[in-house]
DNA sequence: ATTTAGGTTGTAATCGACTACATGTTTTTT
DNA sequence: AAAAAACATGTAGTCGATTACAACCTAAAT
């Protein structure tokens, strides 16, 4: 195994200075920069990543603790969390947490254990209603979900402004029964249900509002719910891409023909939401841009620590399909 | 920061005391565990991992290294990844290779760096051409892609069998001229293919192979020119999920009616599948179970590294929907 | 010519845990 | 009862880097 003193009798010179070289500093001559750059291209020398973290007392790693890898949200912020942090040469450290706030816990002493640099975190609604920063020895970006007032970095989706606009689109095209399926336990559901009231408020509506648990299954059976209703309402708007895949499978079971039957719209522009005739109005995120925004920001955090907290909140953009077609007066 | 001296002190015995009931060595006497026990909680203790990682040259971490998180095949890998390693308090670290040799060089020499107890890994064509278990200072466990002959240990699924399978079920139900699309830069891809093709044979029947590159975009480029032939084919198969989709897309920018006009099959019981009408029919991998089975392997490996490798080939369940129901006659 | 400042470099201490070895104690064997 | 074996514990060295500090050299300022 080869280590810092063998480069450095190779370069001839000490270790101290190879290790400001290889560290960065701008202490040192070019002569002997260069000569040190060398040796350890020689020599093919690594520098043992444990023994520089113990003296050092920093990781250069990136936590992401999520509630599941798996919902296409996240994975898609992964992806771009990790791309940055590669190019970094950052590493990234990943934990799921279910929307359990022990497996949260546990996820977040985890990554206080490893000395990471920074979380990347979505927090469940139990921890996001009582977050402060005191409580972890490192610096935290929320993504996805954030509540207003809260003292922390954060990048999320304009819900309210979303969830208004995609009403306010099925309100143009005619649809006035609407009901609107949310996450009844995640902030993000809830701030698009405000959304979602305030266009219908306007419009002096009634809302009609079922809340579900943030599971598939729930979903399909509150849609199969709602459409034994009589008469059937106008239009259904789901909160998230995984309830309006529970919508979509109820629509299908009951042979409900869109939008003849009942407009749909939605949330996340999956890959599928253009497959499903007429093709899924739904509000896309910038997710990867989400991803990489949330990096960025606790980047410049773990830079400077005692700026002043920043929300990045960003715009989701209506893309209109099918399912919402104007209404046919009957 | 409380350290393990603090914690020795304590409990009134010496460090290498501590150290011993941590690590879990079976040589401390009933009483001091249970004392050492009970001052590391007081203190709420927490091992410096940095220096643990130093002086036992183990960093109790795995990696994971695939072309790219967002494949859902990939996601669910992961997934089961990190919750096995989770309940082993192990650390997962990802690395996305966008099928590029040399990030994917990147990505292990990243691997090595960390001194990782092992990766499970999905290689490039290039890489699963040359493979040689000597080149790594750690174990590998091989997700997804394999090559008969090589000596590593590897979980997937049996391509051949699948492909086989569904090619038998689409020639039962009557359809004759069939297009396989596939991903021809991918050792999955091709034993695919070959088990297509022996069914053909079988039946005395012509291969008609569509080689892409595995984007969803190029799968549909080439679906659409599939779709201009005349006649039409009586059926397409697509050899993953990402390839289904692209085809999907086709058929309904070109208003093609399944299987009225055209049967389909492909790969991977993607929640979307059910969805398009009137339900795709696809081999539906156990992608959890084969991202448990990969890293269950793995930590065997590690645990008795001499022993032989083994290749954990998982069965494709064949899931029959009405896109590739019989022909009608004509 | 002497002092001062600024820039380079090297020596040695240090990060915090694991573990080889030595030592002491108890149990088993002869 | 003595010797050997087995077990339990403690002391101190070690892992491989970073970095505080001191020492040195050169150039600028007095």
């Amino acid at each position: 195994m080869v280590q810092i003193k063998d480069v450095a009798k190779r370069a001839g010179v000490s270790v101290a200075s190879v290790s400001r070289v290889l560290t960065g500093l701008p202490v040192v001559s070019e002569p002997t920069r260069l000569r040190v750059l060398a040796a350890v291209k020689e020599l093919d020398y690594r520098p043992d990543l444990a023994a520089r973290r113990l003296r050092s007392r920093r990781s250069d790693t990136i936590g992401l603790v999520v509630s599941d890898i798996r919902n296409p949200f996240f994975t898609e912020v992964s992806r771009a969390v990790e791309d940055v942090a590669f190019s970094r040469q950052m590493r990234v450290i990943l934990c799921n947490t279910d929307e359990d706030p022990n497996k949260e816990a546990s996820c977040l002493e985890l990554m206080r254990d490893e000395k990471v640099s920074g979380v990347i975190l979505s927090p469940s609604l139990k921890l996001l209603s009582h977050f402060t920063r005191a409580d972890y020895g490192f610096p935290i970006v929320l993504v996805d979900r954030y509540e207003r007032g809260i003292e922390a970095d954060a990048v999320l989706l304009d819900n309210f402004d979303a969830a208004y606009r995609l009403t306010e689109h099925l309100l143009a095209n005619g649809h006035r029964q609407i009901v609107f399926v949310y996450g009844a336990e995640s902030a993000t559901g809830r701030q698009r249900l405000e959304g979602h009231r305030a266009a219908m408020v306007k419009h002096q509506l009634p809302v009609q509002a079922e809340g579900v648990k943030p599971m598939e299954d729930q979903a399909r059976e509150a849609a199969l719910a709602v459409l034994k209703r009589s008469p059937l309402p106008q239009a259904v708007i789901a909160s998230s891409g995984l309830i309006l895949l529970g919508v979509a499978e109820a629509l299908r079971a009951t042979r409900t023909v869109i939008p003849r039957d009942i407009a749909v719209a939605g949330f996340d522009n999956l890959p599928w939401t253009q497959l499903v005739e007429p093709g899924l109005t739904v509000i896309a995120q910038p997710t990867y841009d989400m991803g990489r925004e949330a990096i960025e920001l606790l980047l410049q955090r773990i830079a400077t620590p005692d700026k002043a907290m920043r929300q990045l909140v960003m715009r989701g953009e209506l893309i209109e399909r099918g399912s919402s077609a104007a209404r046919q007066h009957t």
